[in-house]
DNA sequence: TGATTTGCGGTAATATATTACCGCATTTAT
DNA sequence: ATAAATGCGGTAATATATTACCGCAAATCA
């Protein structure tokens, strides 16, 4: 895989993760709480910006309240 | 996420990656090939060795022929 | 208007994944 | 019995994610 499509990727699924915590109305800092995370980080995430671990996409689905799975369905 | 939750995470990831390679009748090496990854690396992976990054979820997803998010649905 | 929230960029230290390589032991095929 | 395939452990160099900070500018609220 190319470095231009793991950014692209990034970039998807960043804004795949956008909407899911904007359709439950939350906002960084509370996701962040939520997942024991910083806000910036998790901007980063949703700006494309990160190559996240398994582990931190579970964690992600926590917070968010949302299977894994679901977070890569875009 | 505490260590030993990201280990048990790994583990579980990597019996559910065994399981749709095997379904497919793929040996690590076939794999490896049609990801561009080394044998040995891919597992590791099936051994709960490595907490992968999102992109290579999707390289693993394509190699075997499934959806990404089928990747994570264990 | 003043205060708070929100998203976001920058940074630096640390931890971790990535990668390709080697070879071995076991299983499978000829 | 011989050869080939398979899974797997070890390693070392490199690249990358992680983490917790800081503070700013714009939006939102009292």
């Amino acid at each position: 895989m190319q470095k231009e499509e793991i950014a692209d990727l990034q970039i998807r699924f960043g804004v795949h993760l956008r909407k899911i915590r904007e359709d439950k109305g939350l906002s960084l800092r509370e996701v962040a709480d939520r997942c024991d995370l910083d806000n910036s980080n998790i901007s980063k995430i949703e700006n494309g910006q990160f190559n996240i671990q398994l582990s931190k996409i579970f964690e992600l689905a926590k917070g968010l309240g949302v299977s894994a799975k679901d977070l890569l369905d875009f």
